[in-house]
DNA sequence: GATGTTGTTCGACGAGCGTCGTCCTACACT
DNA sequence: AGTGTAGGACGACGCTCGTCGAACAACATC
């Protein structure tokens, strides 16, 4: 790993498509959710999703180049969480819409 | 076109990775953002955009299908308006964030 | 009825995505 | 040193997506 240097966009090269896409398959939205609810830098091998290891490598690149997340090295985990404030400052509310939304729970409420 | 019946997902079915998906392109988020701006239903022809009319008709139907628009027809026209109440109440602020987005603007302001 | 306008349908094509297993690298710990 | 652990790199596979042109359908208008 030899801490290389991870390539993670600047506040203001963050696009807005490339961040929806990021968030539009279901795993993403679910390891989003999870960071979102330790609120802290964690390993990315801490958090579960039911694809195999190279497919979550795979998922946490995609967050990561589309600015959703920020990650550092830590030995040999890779600590990773939330870039909140950037995607705050850029996108207002869109966060808030993602993490707002419970997995099959508005809908129940809307329907019922 | 005979009066064909357009499905529209009702507003408890609408999904969020499904509504992401379909704003992450920037062709359609060219669509959504004119019809916007417009404020009232109007022909999908009269809103043109940077494709040829096949994958027009096909950017319509996947915005449709995700719940971002509706569509009703009238002759051989075919009305299209953002279903902001929809969107509002489903997921609160996201059609805020795509709209108060303005193409390559925040991002310049930001750097300066 | 002939022509024009609006929009759809139907393949087709190339690119990208999500997925996997396997091998590899780097650090940690005994 | 040897073993374990966290994660990446690579190649492969099938599927979906965005794109197009050509042909078609329905209505409007002359």
């Amino acid at each position: 790993m030899a801490a290389a240097i991870l390539h993670h966009p600047a506040v203001e090269d963050l696009r807005l498509e490339g961040v929806l896409h990021a968030l539009s398959d279901p795993i993403r939205l679910q390891m989003v959710r999870e960071l979102a609810r330790r609120d802290e830098p964690c390993a990315c091998g801490t958090i579960d999703v039911p694809v195999s290891k190279s497919t979550r490598t795979h998922h946490w690149r995609v967050l990561r180049e589309a600015g959703v997340i920020r990650q550092v090295e830590s030995g040999t985990a890779k600590l990773t969480e939330l870039r909140r404030e950037d995607l705050d400052a850029r996108f207002p509310g869109l966060l808030d819409v993602v993490l707002r939304e419970e997995p099959a729970s508005t809908a129940a409420s809307l329907r019922a």
